[in-house]
Order: C-alpha cells, then structure tokens, then sequence
DNA sequence: CGAGGGTTTGACTTGAGTCAATTCTGGTGG
DNA sequence: CCACCAGAATTGACTCAAGTCAAACCCTCG
C-alpha cells in the first residue's frame, strides 16, 4: 500500500537543463523532487555575491524536503548537468503522510540524515585543512555513488568544477587547484577531465580521517514490519549497491 | 488530549553539572531532553583533539533528537552551566507521536528548522570572515533569547568562554580574542563578564547582514486546528516573547 | 590568599586569498 | 574536418587573515 502511494509520488517526471535553478530562495510554490539522473547543488548566496554550497545530490536523493515544510525556500537548488527528477508535490505528499503515518516516520528519519550530513560538512569547514576537506569531500561523494551503483573503488565521474568544489569547501577556486595538484603528486586521487580515480584508496581515508559511519546510519527507528528496504531507498525507489 | 502528552513528556525533570557529558558520541541509551534552564552545546570532537561547536542550546530548545532518531548519538552534549532539563524518552515519544499524528509533524518541522539554523552556521563559516562570524553568532543568540524573554535589544547573560565561541566559529581562542576587542573598538558590542552589551544594534546588524529571517519560518505546515501556539512552544513548553 | 581557569597582548609564521597571465578543452558553426 | 571561442584549469608572485607560541594578567571561588 505504502508503494503505491510512492508510485503516485514519482508520477510527475521532468527535465531541467543545467544551471536554470530548480528552487530559489523565498520561492513560494513548494515542491520537491527525487532526483533520477544528474547532478544538482543546493546552496545559499551572500549579501556580496559569494556563495556557499551547501550540499550536492546525486540520483536517488531527495531534495528541497525544507522547501517544502517552510513557507517560503529558505536555499537555492540548481542543477549541474541536465537533470531528469520526479517533482513531488506538497499536498500529494501531505496526503501521502496522512495515508501512512511511517512514510512521515521515514521522512523525519531522512531529515536528520540530511542534517547529520551537513554537520559533517560543518565540521569539516571549521575545523579540517584544506586537503584534508577536499580528500574528504571526494571520498564521501564516492561512498554516495557507490550506493547506487555509479562509483566503485577505483574512482567515478564527476561534473564538478573547480568552482563548484571551492563553493563547497570555503575555499578560492585557485586553492582548489593547488589542493587538487597536492593530492595528486602525493599519488592519493586524480581528478581530472570530470573523472576522479582514487590512486590510493586506504591512504585517502586514513589522510582524511574519512569516517562513513555518518552516512550510514540504519533506517528509521519505527522498523517496517517484515524489514523491508530502508527508508530512503522505499522513498527514492532505487536500487542499493 | 495533545497538551496532556505534552506534559507526560515534561516529566522526569533531572539537574546536569557543568561539563558533564548528557549525551556522548556513541551512546546506545537514547533519550532527548527539553532545556529548561542552562546552556548547552552539542559538538563533535576530531581525531587530533580539536572540536568544533555546532551549536548552543538555550533554555526552551529541544536537543538531542537526533540522538533518538539514530541507533547511536553521532555527536556530544555538553552543559555549559548547571542546567535543568526534562528527559523525554524513546518510547515515551513514540507513543506521543503514535497517539497524536500531529506531534510527529511538528517534530518533523522542528527537525527542519533546526537544520536550518545549522546550514546559516556552516555558511557564516564557509564565506564569512572571523569579525562578522563573531557579530553575527552574538545577534542570533541574542535573538534566540529574546524568544523565550532572556534578553533585551540592550543585550543579555551569556556564560559562554572564549574558546566555546572559537570551537564554535571555526577560530582560535587568541583570535576570537582579538575579534572581540575590536567589535569593542568600533563600539558595536561588549563582550565581558559573561555579559553582552550591544552599543550599535543596528550597525550590529548592518555590519554582520544579519537576517533574522531563518530563525521565525512559522509554524509546521500542517496547521493547528483552531491555530495554537507554535509548535516549538507547544513542544518545550515555554511562553513567547 | 592561593590556584587555576579564563583573558589579553605581542612577535612571528603560515595557510589561503588575490591578481594576473597562460594554457587547455570541449563544443560550435562554417 | 578544422578554426575559433568561452569557460575551465594552471601557475607564479605577492598579500593578508588567522594561527601558534609564549608570557603576563586577572578574576573568582574554595
């Protein structure tokens, strides 16, 4: 029954070309998608013209959850490559949360996934160096990916500019340069030509000190009866690894 | 009938020393509290002995929710002062939230808002410098206090160190030092004796482009028949302004 | 009144930013 | 198929914000 319910959630499939803002700030029309193909950014711009990304989305992620709860879009979300995403709208999911009270259990439960994943970029930017938030960063991309099967160990394609990793990282997009030609000399990653190939996996994460408990907590706390798929998967309806 | 959850939640009222872990990273034992008086700061330590803060907690504030929702805390609480708080246990807020589908939303706001607070924190780190970092932390405490009649647009009580505010803006104890004066300098705040004086409000908040706009998203979507209180106040309990 | 945090300051170092010039690349239209 | 262009990546030289080290100082509370 619960499937049902997201299969109606996935009715409403679009595209959006790269660079052309999904939601933007104070946005009023709520609505969010599950992401089926490409990339996208979320991230807040400052009085000033710097911007700080808060977080990409890879397929199979849910976004713009707060857009939807708040009144008004408190971020923007942008996409980065040509993106295929099921919009998913407030009443329908409202609606949805009313028919069954677990899907509002899984919801809660992938909000605070999507916090404590912020808190670990939070750390990161206040209190890792440069290369270590860059080799941070790479690896957690890929550790993402490879849950739904578009990374494995050696490396994965990613486009993402330089740009884009400065915004992230709180860094100067000159700086990302110099930090990515580090880890390339120390022999650790390489990313060039939108592709990053780890040259030394188990070196990265002991540089790192890369923890992936963080992005694996077990499901939500209201166990499905029979344990079925976690929340996140019953919700974006991919496939695992 | 919700009100009465509400108060069974408030029941187990505990004191807390100073500096006494209330939750630890890694803990099993799940439980939540509701902060009656004291401060807090939840934080995460990295591998090397440095932390980073990611936030403080006032009186009214819900904290450790997360530590609920996962298998095991993913990151430390600490009490700043003495404090007071009611513990509200897993099982407790299952039912509560079980019995009264509406609770669960406000929770899932009161989610959201938190990590909207901690996305506008990674922001200031990632694009701010440590001079508008320090003005701005200064006027959201201030204004989370006023909420709950802690403070006056002339200032408050604050018993937070120098290196608290350095662990939690990304800074050293010496520089965040060395802000501060300065802010005194250009007579925009006074920071001694666990006192903040504001001097110039709103050069505070021209200097710092405050928006205080992230902390009042109102209420959770789903509305109160008959429009009550905010769901935060019904969650802690506390008057409003 | 002494001890131990917490605060202040100065002197020096360093990670990261800025500016500016080149080179590389992928995509486009002729 | 190729010349060309815009955006992206690279690199060097210089600057500056913030960190580190170290030495006082100063509350406050037992």
């Amino acid at each position: 029954m619960e499937l049902q319910l997201l299969d109606q959630l996935h009715s409403r499939r679009r595209f959006f070309p790269a660079r052309q803002d999904m939601i933007y700030e104070g946005q009023i029309e709520r609505s969010a998608y599950i992401l089926a193909s490409g990339w996208v950014c979320s991230y807040k711009l400052l009085p000033g013209g710097t911007r700080q990304v808060v977080d990409f989305q890879i397929p199979g992620d849910f976004l713009g959850l707060r857009s939807v709860l708040f009144r008004k879009a408190d971020h923007n979300i942008e996409p980065i490559t040509r993106v295929q995403a099921s919009e998913v709208q407030v009443c329908d999911l409202l609606e949805a949360v009313n028919t069954a009270p677990r899907l509002g259990a899984a919801l809660l439960w992938a909000a605070s996934r999507d916090e404590a994943m912020v808190v670990e970029h939070l750390v990161g930017i206040g209190r890792r160096d440069a290369k270590q938030r860059m080799a941070h960063l790479l690896l957690e991309l890929g550790a993402r990916l490879k849950l739904v099967g578009l990374a494995s160990n050696d490396g994965y394609t990613c486009p993402l500019t330089q740009y884009l990793l400065a915004d992230a990282l709180g860094l100067s997009a000159v700086h990302v340069n110099r930090v990515l030609r580090e880890l390339r000399e120390d022999g650790l990653v390489t990313f060039q030509q939108s592709k990053v190939t780890f040259g030394d996996f188990d070196g990265m994460v002991a540089f790192s000190k890369f923890d992936r408990h963080y992005l694996d907590h077990d499901g939500p706390l209201m166990t499905w009866p029979g344990g079925g798929p976690s929340s996140i998967q019953m919700l974006t309806g991919l496939p695992g690894p």
